[in-house]
DNA sequence: CTTTTTGTTGATTGACGAGTCAATAAACTT
DNA sequence: AAGTTTATTGACTCGTCAATCAACAAAAAG
């Protein structure tokens, strides 16, 4: 049975599988079995591939965070020149589909618990966050002058609030009502150039 | 040895262990032995009083969220009378300094995890939320009208957002620079009355 | 065609941890 | 004083799970 150049495809199909074994089970407590059955093979071959658990949980946290990069880069691309019109595509992008789903949201509020214990995953939250707040500051500055980062701060945070909070929520994530709540903050800060 | 009169003790001795197992391991996947031998005891007393590990995280989440909603109450009752005093006391008061330190925030951040996976803890969360809500909305009314209940809502995600920002941050949890961040919106939405 | 490399798994190990239980002891009740 | 209730724990059971390993299979290299 053995294909070969397996192994990349093997440990693309593990990553997938933990972000939906995650995400469905809104908690890290999901073993390699679980994952590995839903990839489509043995937890022995996860291991091989992967060496630990916790190294296949920074693989998919990686993962994800490559995918909101992208789409934001995306979004980003794709935007009108002007700061305001690229602010609104990185907030955008933030919310975009790929991300912004279920699985993914569970699986993001969990790697944010499992950075509590695990330096690589805080490095990597922590580069994510840095970016995050560079990308808004540089739109916000020509916009809002020396309160760039106070409100880039704010974004952020109301960012990460407004994923929590689509965590919990009993329907599904709604990207329109995320945006606007996120707008609403935004276009007060951009008003008062009065 | 036995004092008569010790379930109350014990429990809260348990209680108060857990949200500081918890907020130290950063997790969730901490033992009942650990719990017990921090307040003092052998594990099957633990589970002698609430039965299960799970009682006992619900347990802390009810005592976490109590201490929240006497510690917002308590804000309320010193403030001056008036709309805007009001509701900035609502605010300083979720980041009093009962709640607002590292075992309790990681604690809470934690318990939204457990939320997805256990109805009561989903539950208990919920009320918390809704009862933020409506005291917002309700100090907002008359300050902004109609956009009440979009400012309600985008109050609350940032609070959570702060919140677990603060749970990620290297050093400890800063009052001053949470209320901050939180007051910027709040400014920037009462300015609209111009 | 035989040796090496790559892919793959079933079976096993070893540790750990939730929950139970029987036993002990000190209080309260009658 | 005998019986009951409350407090308390050490020892044990039973299940689970990460990680390892030996073995097998197929392709590539020589």
């Amino acid at each position: 049975m053995p294909k070969l150049g397996a192994e990349p495809i093997r440990r693309a199909a593990l990553v997938k599988a933990t972000i939906e074994t995650v995400g469905e089970a809104g908690s890290l407590e999901v073993t390699v079995a679980q994952i590995a059955r839903r990839a489509g093979m043995s937890s022995a071959l996860a291991h091989h591939y992967f060496g630990s658990k916790e190294q296949i949980f920074l693989a998919a946290m990686r993962a994800i965070l490559t995918l909101y990069g992208a789409e934001v880069r995306g979004a980003l691309a794709a935007a009108e020149r002007g700061p305001e019109s690229r602010l609104r595509a990185i907030i955008a992008g933030s919310f975009s589909p790929g991300s912004f789903r279920r699985e993914a949201i569970s699986a993001w509020l969990n790697f944010y618990v499992l950075a509590q214990t695990n330096r690589e995953a805080m490095r990597l939250l922590r580069v994510y966050q840095r970016r995050l707040r560079s990308n808004l500051q540089h739109e916000l500055r020509p916009l809002v002058g020396p309160r760039a980062e106070a409100v880039a701060r704010g974004l952020g945070a109301m960012i990460d609030g407004v994923y929590i909070r689509a965590a919990l929520a009993e329907h599904a994530p709604d990207r329109a009502y995320a945006l606007e709540i996120v707008y609403e903050y935004l276009n007060r800060e951009l008003e008062v150039r009065s």
